[in-house]
DNA sequence: TGGCTTGATCGTATATTTACGATGAACTAA
DNA sequence: TTAGTTCATCGTAAATATACGATCAAGCCA
């Protein structure tokens, strides 16, 4: 078994899903992109409203999901209009369901 | 706009969903599931072959997988299987298929 | 101009994650 | 019993994440 490590590479899958994984890893932004997909459109700053949490920890995230491709920002000031960016949204959607279709294989009688 | 906390409660869904994403949210644990959904059966330290990260530390994030419900382990000394547990396995799918298939609603003039 | 609103960013404290080597526990084989 | 294998756990160091209040920047309105 070995026991000492050698340069890790990933493959871009791996990168890819751990990637939209990571932005998702928190309920409030699960929480944040609910608000942006259920509303018919954008949202701004009345996310606060729906989220109990001082408004910098809340722009932080945003920041997460920014940084992830998952949502776009609308400026115009001095509100900001974030939604979903629907490209990024089906891509991540598309690899999430590839990987979760590889089928469990085979019997195991693990306990 | 709100800018102090007040107890923040997440719902079952966010918590659940977040707290997949986070089993997810690391390569390496990408790889590990794909190495033992991939395996016609169960797996064992023979991951330790495929992924060069000391023992310790293969360990670790097997144990991070465990802790989410996504795998489980047979132990056989003075060797371990692991696999996919299936249940778990299903459920995940179905929540992250649940939240991806909230629509992006409406129209959005976002840039 | 001065003050208001919105929202990002800064500085900071604390917690969690990630990685390693070393060690320990459990079982097998000699 | 002794030695070897497999794998978890411990201790630790460094990086990252999370949350807050304070502040800054941009634009509005009076």
């Amino acid at each position: 078994m070995q026991r000492t490590q050698s340069a890790v590479r990933y493959s871009e899958e791996e990168e890819v899903l751990a990637r939209i994984a990571k932005a998702l890893a928190h309920p409030v932004r699960v929480r944040i992109l609910r608000l942006l997909l259920s509303e018919s459109c954008c949202f701004t700053g009345q996310l606060t409203d729906f989220i109990p949490m001082a408004q910098s920890t809340v722009s932080q995230h945003l920041k997460v999901l920014l940084e992830a491709g998952l949502i776009q920002g609308d400026i115009n000031p001095p509100k900001v209009r974030y939604c979903v960016n629907r490209e990024n949204w089906a891509k991540a959607e598309a690899v999430m369901k590839a990987f979760f279709v590889l089928p469990v294989l085979g019997q195991c009688d693990c306990s």
